[in-house]
DNA sequence: TCGTAATTGCAACTTAGTCGCATTTAGAAT
DNA sequence: ATTCTAAATGCGACTAAGTTGCAATTACGA
């Protein structure tokens, strides 16, 4: 991954990808912003934006079946960087992902997986302190317990 | 995972490694507990007890040669459940495991991978509110930024 | 010391994810 | 509109983390 261009694209990611869809003017705004939108790439921002929970690599290549693996990871991996989507680790055998819009977190059911999403953050980045890191902008919070059908 | 014995061992475990270390009874409290310390195992708690940092699985075995790699996992996962170790992922290629003595969390540079703990948390499991959820026991928070060494 | 259940080592396997390369596509230039 | 080129895709082979089945070994109570 280049850290460079993760830095610039985290930047330029100022609207969320709702307000993108919204706008109707999607290539005109990947292009501006240096990046290309193919096919693959908005059958697969598609999935995601139209999904009410996170989905993994294999979920999302289930309902694309004409779109190879490599493409969908590889995909997933730049949208990633670019700051559009966000890759999540709930203790599974393999990360999820969602789209970045508003911050929010997961509570997740130890038993059969569920996934629920929370609002709860009052976690600012730039308070923690520590000697040796120069910034901190980025932090992952998950809940884990049981739910109600699990008890 | 049984999740029954993952509740059983949580409970269990209100002393911490270090006490155990200490009272150089760990055999007979693991005997009591239900558990059996066999020699891979108290190789590979040691190491853990040990290290200063988390360490992956691969870590482990380099230091414990004629420890079969199925033998750490297995291992590492009965620890897991057992609650005397952490389970935990910093987005890199695999886990990492550490002692479960005092809660804390992790800053993790997103170029060298270098891992800092941070003994910063005020964040109260029970509070969370779910209607989904019966409880919520546990958490994950990790932090992801830049170290100074790679500005 | 013996017997049995639990643990280990081994090797084969699974699966998420990656990589190299030939083919195709997007978009700029003509 | 057509051509050109760099970038993206598809394909298949590969990697590496982690798992599994099973025979050999070990822990530990009787």
């Amino acid at each position: 991954m280049n850290t460079d261009e993760f830095e610039i694209s985290k930047k330029n990611n100022k609207f969320g990808y709702s307000s993108l869809i919204r706008m109707q003017g999607i290539p005109i705004l990947f292009k501006n912003l240096g990046y290309t939108l193919t096919k693959p790439r908005e059958a697969i921002l598609k999935v995601l934006y139209e999904s009410k929970k996170p989905l993994t690599a294999e979920q999302i290549k289930s309902k694309l079946s004409k779109i190879d693996k490599a493409t969908i990871y590889r995909t997933l991996e730049y949208f990633t960087e670019f700051r559009l989507i966000l890759k999540i680790d709930l203790r599974g055998d393999s990360f999820f992902y969602e789209m970045n819009d508003a911050h929010h977190h997961h509570i997740v059911c130890r038993k059969c997986r569920i996934i629920e999403e929370i609002e709860y953050c009052e976690l600012p980045n730039p308070m923690i302190y520590s000697k040796k890191f120069s910034f901190i902008n980025e932090h992952s919070l998950e809940f884990y317990g049981k739910c109600k059908n699990c008890v």
